[in-house]
DNA sequence: CTGTTAGCGCTTTCAA
DNA sequence: TTGAAAGCGCTAACAG
């Protein structure tokens, strides 16, 4: 059994109130006894019980993560946000409860999950468009920050890249190279992020002047076989394209490799860049040019809002994007002189 | 507010006593009783509070997992034996309490942290071979689970693949494809692993008589970089190297470039397999033969041993190891006919 | 400055 | 079969 606040009080010879009140640094306690009490505490080895503080002060010092459809998702990418969110919380002396896709199971909503074990806030990733739980969070009243998908409660928010800006880096780097005829592999459209790679296409197009047909992009859904899929398609419709902008780096690669099949140099025939800048970009060959996203700092800036929303009552952490940056690599080179 | 068992019972109009008896499931209370409570606390929406229920029971349903040295580790490998431990503490009806590398920062030990929080057993990885918190944590009499690093409390144990295994498939690979001459880069020695990836390939080399020299072996440390370097000096040394064994996909990949520079065509010239069979294993050109671990199985393992140890007070789960397998891809082939 | 009392939400004797 | 009372470890009025 560990050592308890009464311990420390029959020990010292304080009460258990006074015990309490010099551990946690009230002012009304002489420093003689504090003193006094500090040292027994630490002779004892306590610690005060966090669970039987958060039951009784009501005060929340534990954030919920739920990270839905692992599967589908980038790993990489999660844990780098997991690994953000650990560190801020830890760093405000938050708890972080980590919940799988297997805790909604039950049918609880997120809320009533994270209520019931006094956790104070949720941060939710993994999440699906027109996922009805973003609404259920939405009315729920509970401090929630989604990550990747908009959401707009009273007290709920959403982190993200500038996805737009990325696709606009990745457009304008591939300009500078000389490329007019640009191609655009997309993630699945039940992912908030890829409506807005989408626009910032678009937008590159358009700022751009470039020629433009609508086969020119290419539906994918983040996974490698339709990366390779929307390279052979792209190319056969459209041979006059000299670049293909892909919005992952896993697709990039199978991006790289059906275009390598069918007899095309990278970056001297076709340049070719991703987003998201994971791990292994720069190890395969050629290495990937690609849009970082910074996910790690998508983690810290997740628990930072929460916990502001937690400690604060009437706050709504205003909505901001983090900045994408190019990542020039082997993959993308100035365009085949024709 | 949530709603709260005295809820239940005011509006069920019995005593709190009853509920709480009726929704454990208690067989002392009447069907129809049982029923009523039961469609009160539907209508009320109602979850008993598990901190509550925690505090007075002191039946722990919480897990903790410490990653230690996050930066070191490889991060895919990581978040899949995370995967593994939700998912199998969910299956199990437990949560689980996230700390991460600056968790310990406090001088707080692991199980101190648990015990403050109500939190039954530890999981830790990212151990190095001498930590004090190996002894702290075999001496604690707190369930514990190591990852990859031995351990042998009353009340402690680890898992790990069997990595001794894993060598001996990579040696047998290489052999049955005619290697005789196969250099070993392996990580660093404050990790178990390395140990016993060094005994596998000893044993391997035995086994099949191959010829020897300790300068086959070149003593890295898990990064990209030391396995450039450790290829480069195999080879510069021992040109009549006709294989490599490389004890990360990570450096596998910085032996494969290194190589690759060096005018060396692989598998033609050089056959390379590495271990763990992280994602871009596959990704990269040539695909990477690899031992794979089940990184996801060594986290259901790890949940299912703690959860063991938490349920039954005098149970220490035996030791065994996972099996590691063979995925032969390009990267190794026959050897060049001389 | 310090101690008494009450109570967080729940389970568990012990009586009725 | 049900309820009253005590208590898990802690904090928070409120007296003194």
């Amino acid at each position: 059994m560990a050592t308890t606040i009464r311990d420390v009080a029959k020990k010292s010879g304080y009460s258990i109130t006074t015990v309490s009140r010099a551990l946690n640094g009230y002012d009304d306690v002489s420093e003689e006894t504090r003193e006094k009490i500090l040292q027994v505490a630490k002779e004892l080895n306590y610690y005060p019980n966090r669970i039987a503080q958060n039951l009784v002060t009501k005060r929340f010092n534990t954030l919920g993560m739920f990270i839905l459809e692992r599967m589908t998702f980038q790993q990489p990418f999660i844990f780098e946000v997991v690994s953000g969110v650990v560190d801020e919380a830890t760093k405000e002396d938050f708890d972080l409860l980590l919940f799988g896709t297997q805790s909604l199971r039950s049918g609880m909503k997120p809320h009533q999950m994270c209520t019931q074990r006094g956790v104070g806030g949720a941060i939710i990733m993994g999440l699906r468009l027109h996922d009805p739980i973003i609404q259920v969070m939405e009315e729920s009243g509970f401090p929630t920050v989604l990550i990747d998908i908009p959401i707009k409660g009273k007290r709920a928010t959403f982190v993200a890249s500038d996805n737009q800006l990325g696709s606009l880096q990745a457009i304008n780097h591939l300009v500078n190279l000389g490329h007019r005829h640009i191609g655009f592999i997309n993630g699945h459209l039940e992912a908030w992020v890829s409506l807005e790679r989408l626009k910032g296409y678009k937008k590159g197009i358009e700022e751009h002047s470039l020629p433009w047909k609508s086969e020119y992009i290419f539906q994918g859904d983040f996974s490698k076989e339709s990366g390779k899929k929307g390279a052979r398609i792209l190319m056969t419709q459209n041979p006059e394209l000299t670049a293909i902008f892909v919005a992952s780096d896993l697709m990039a690669t199978g991006v790289i490799e059906e275009l390598t099949l069918m007899g095309y140099k990278i970056p001297d025939d076709i340049s070719v860049i991703g987003f998201d800048d994971l791990d292994f970009a720069s190890h395969i060959k050629p290495t990937l040019s690609t849009i970082r996203q910074d996910k790690y700092q998508l983690g810290i800036e997740a628990a930072r809002k929460i916990i502001a929303m937690i400690k604060n009552e009437n706050y709504l952490p205003e909505q901001h994007f983090l900045k994408t940056t190019l990542i020039s690599r082997e993959s993308t080179g100035p365009v085949r002189i024709e």
